[in-house]
DNA sequence: TCCTTACTTGACACGATGTCAATTGACACA
DNA sequence: TGTGTCAATTGACATCGTGTCAAGTAAGGA
C-alpha cells in the first residue's frame, strides 16, 4: 500500500474524503479524520486553519482525483440541443455519487460557516451553467417548450439535479444510479423539449 | 390550570414558532426561545425534554394553529385526476412556507436527533399520500403517461415538492409563492399527463 | 399554616472546535 | 559535534450549546 511517501496534507485529505465517503455527511469530526491518518487533532489546525477550510480543501482534493469541471463541460460531439441535455445530465449523474458525502457536509454547516457555504455555493453555480448551456442549446434549436423562458428553464433543471433531489431519489425512493440518470434525461425531455408535430 | 393567560408551554410554543419561521432554522437556541418567553433556559425543560422535543411538537402546534394535514387531503370536489393534482399541488404550496422554518431545523437535525429525524419523516410520508392519491386518480382516469409506473411518477411528484425544492426556487432563484405554485402545476401536467391526442 | 407547583439561581458535565506553550525527534548543514 | 529548523506531540485551557442537578423562592389553595 502507498504509505508515509504522502506528504501529511495529503494523507489528511484522502482520510477525510474517505470518512466522508463512506461515514454519514456531517458527523465527521476533526479526531475521526486525525485518528484515521495517525496523527493528534491539534496537528490538523497545522495544516488547515478550521474545519470548514480542510472541508472545503477535500473538495479540490476530489476535483484534482476524478478531474473535476472539465467533465461537465458540454461534449463538443453532441449535435442537437437535446443531445446535449443527455449528455450533461449522464455527466452530472456520474459526477453526483463522487461528491455526496462532501456535498451533505458542506451542506450541513452552511448556516454556521460562511467559507463552506460559499465553496459549495460555486461548485452548484458552475452546475448551473452546465444547466443554461444546455437549455440555451434546446432554445437555439427551437426545441424548447414555449411553457418556460430559458432562464426559467434553467431553475428548473438546476433544482431537479440537485444534491438533496439525488439523495431523495436514490437513498428514500431506492432508484438505482441508472434508474435516476435514464429518468432525469426522461424527466428533461418532457419538461422542456416542445413536441414535435 | 389558569383559564386567564396563556400557559407557559403555549408560550414557549408560539415564541419557538415565530423564532425558527423569522430567524434561521437551526441557529434557534433554546436560550433565544427562553429570553423571547421571558424565562429561563433551563425552565424549557420543565416543559421539553430535550431540543428536538421542542421542536417535534412546535411541528404539532403548527397543525394545531392552522388545520395541519386535512388542508393536504385531496378535495372532493375534484372531478378528474388532472384537477385533483392541481388542488392537491396548490395546498402543498400554501403549506409550505408556515412549516418551512420548523421543517429547516428538523432536517439540519436529522444526523443527530433520531426524533426529530422521525417526526419530519412522518410528515414527508403523509405528504406523499397525497401524491400517490393524485397519481392514482390520473392512472385511474388513464392520464397518467406511460413513461412511468404510478409508484416512480409518486416518487417524481414527491421530490419535486420537497422542502428543499421550494426553499433552492423561492430564495435562490427568486420565484414568488404564486410562480411557484404555477410552475409546479405546469411541471406535473408536463411530467404526469399523458398527451391527449 | 402547610403544601404544592412553577420557576429561579448557580453550578456543573459533556462533546466539539479552536488555541497555546513547552517539548520531542529527525534531518540537514557545516 | 553542535546548531537550527520543521513537524508533530503533550497537556492545558477557552468557548458554546445542550442537558442535569440541588437548593431556594414566590404564589395560591386546602
Amino acid at each position: 500500500m502507498s504509505s508515509g511517501a504522502k506528504p501529511t496534507r495529503e494523507k489528511i485529505l484522502a482520510a477525510s474524503l474517505e470518512l466522508l465517503e463512506s461515514g454519514q455527511g456531517n458527523s465527521v469530526r476533526m479526531s475521526d479524520i486525525a485518528a484515521k491518518v495517525g496523527i493528534t487533532r491539534q496537528a490538523l489546525y497545522l495544516h488547515f486553519r478550521t474545519r470548514g477550510d480542510l472541508l472545503v480543501a477535500t473538495t479540490h482534493y476530489v476535483d484534482e482525483l476524478h478531474g473535476g469541471d472539465e467533465r461537465l463541460i458540454p461534449s463538443r460531439t453532441a449535435k442537437t440541443g437535446i443531445e446535449r441535455l443527455d449528455v450533461f445530465i449522464g455527466a452530472w449523474a456520474g459526477f453526483l455519487p463522487e461528491i455526496y458525502g462532501i456535498g451533505k457536509a458542506l451542506l450541513a454547516m452552511r448556516d454556521t460557516d460562511p467559507e463552506a457555504a460559499a465553496a459549495w455555493d460555486k461548485r452548484m453555480q458552475d452546475m448551473r451553467e452546465g444547466c443554461e448551456a444546455a437549455i440555451l442549446a434546446l432554445s437555439r434549436d427551437k426545441t424548447l417548450t414555449a411553457d418556460y423562458s430559458p432562464e426559467q428553464a434553467t431553475d428548473i433543471l438546476w433544482t431537479l439535479l440537485s444534491l438533496r433531489n439525488w439523495e431523495q431519489l436514490t437513498v428514500e425512493c431506492g432508484w438505482s444510479r441508472a434508474d435516476y440518470a435514464d429518468r432525469m434525461r426522461s424527466m428533461a425531455r418532457r419538461l422542456f423539449v416542445a413536441e414535435a408535430h
